[in-house]
DNA sequence: TTTTATATAATAGTATTGCTATCATAAATA
DNA sequence: TATTTATGATAGCAATACTATTATATAAAA
């Protein structure tokens, strides 16, 4: 039997658990295809059943709707990447190494996860750095926060947070900064690679380069 | 005769310029409340038809897409404020004391310019929050950028780089720090106001705190 | 083994969205 | 006065976002 990381995931965000059938994994596997292909607007349940030869309707048995699906897979991912942080800075004691480790494991392109089959984390990567925040950003932001669908990424704050004020505890914005360096990962990927005057990153659009501007922020701010 | 401000806007934007005429003008005034109210996901042009007593058609003449609107709403937010910024900073000699006058201006919350009748710069502010980054998270980014649709945006970016480099000329990333503090004044208010345990502001939610945690941001960064 | 619960496939149908086209009318301009 | 131009009214159509129904296969429980 082969040893597959299992994320547990919110109720809440499905119908039905997509881990527990073929189905379930292909709607996985599939939506991350198609959403890193063409974008999460021109994204459909219709195109997604296409693809994986079922039905419309055999998708919505699972997800609500297109908005839960993508809220799905971006807690997986922070879920994913929580536990790739906990594991590679498992033996790590410095503080300060572990901060730059987090920083690194943040802004570095993902590879593929062969212990997890029907998710490849470097297409979930690229998902999360376009339309990771439209997860969030709607107006129903605060009931979806009331069901918990963003306790992954709150959970990853605190983790990175914590590392903040383990290296200065009398820092002032240690949620504000981990946030920060959540997103702006995020952001300066997307903006060196499509609109490139916003950075200061060369052509080469090497993602070390983000990891040295977010390294220069953090342990300036924290002193 | 009043002095109305305009803000010269890209015509690829729009079919027919929205500020020349009275339909045109309630399109952006009636867009601007049902976003702010609504969220964009839900806005349509038969909603927004209907507020304004015009028909979908109507609109249609005025703004290929809703997309396109966004993007105008956008961009006009941007030059209104690149406009502020000048107007506000003009006699500002010491680039210090201009860059904490520029963060401020980023990071406050902005209050109705009457001479903009058409325009309510605060509910405004508000779609810039929540909706603004969609304006660029699509999959047609590049497009948009190669037709300069982002224009206002990156000339902001370069007025807040080139603030950084009179504070500091050996300070290694000026463009990128830019465009980090003009999202993280958006993404920081959005999460003060729902998803606070994502910052370190307290109930009160005051700009303020948003304000000086930038301000500690940027001045560590650059010295 | 038989019964029964469960998952899926196949199909249909509906309201809304996103958009285009046409025609009549009113107002502004030449 | 003739004509361009903007708007209003209406129609229509393909795609999207769902819901419902029935049939069939299959696996678990009796």
């Amino acid at each position: 039997m082969n040893l597959e990381v299992q994320i547990k995931m919110n109720p809440s965000l499905y119908l039905r658990d997509p881990e527990l059938s073929e189905l379930g994994k292909n709607i996985i596997k599939y939506s991350i295809e198609l959403i890193q292909k063409n974008g999460f607007e021109s994204f459909t349940f219709k195109k997604l059943a296409e693809d994986i030869g079922t039905t419309e309707a055999g998708v919505y048995r699972y997800f609500e709707n297109k908005h839960k699906l993508l809220v799905y897979l971006v807690s997986w991912y922070w879920g994913w990447l929580q536990f790739q942080i906990n594991y590679q800075t498992n033996n790590v004691t410095d503080p300060i190494v572990k901060l730059k480790k987090i920083i690194k494991i943040l802004a570095s392109n993902v590879e593929d996860d062969l212990t997890t089959s029907h998710v490849d984390e470097s297409l979930l990567y690229q998902i999360l750095i376009s339309e990771g925040s439209k997860a969030y950003l709607t107006n129903h932001v605060e009931q979806d926060n009331k069901q918990q669908f963003f306790k992954p990424y709150k959970d990853l704050c605190n983790t990175v947070g914590d590392m903040i004020l383990a290296c200065n505890e009398k820092y002032k914005y240690p949620h504000s900064l981990a946030s920060t360096i959540i997103e702006v990962a995020h952001l300066q990927n997307f903006f060196m690679n499509h609109l490139p005057s916003l950075t200061d990153m060369s052509k080469s659009k090497d993602e070390k380069e983000i990891i040295n501007y977010l390294e220069d922020l953090v342990f300036k701010s924290i002193q």
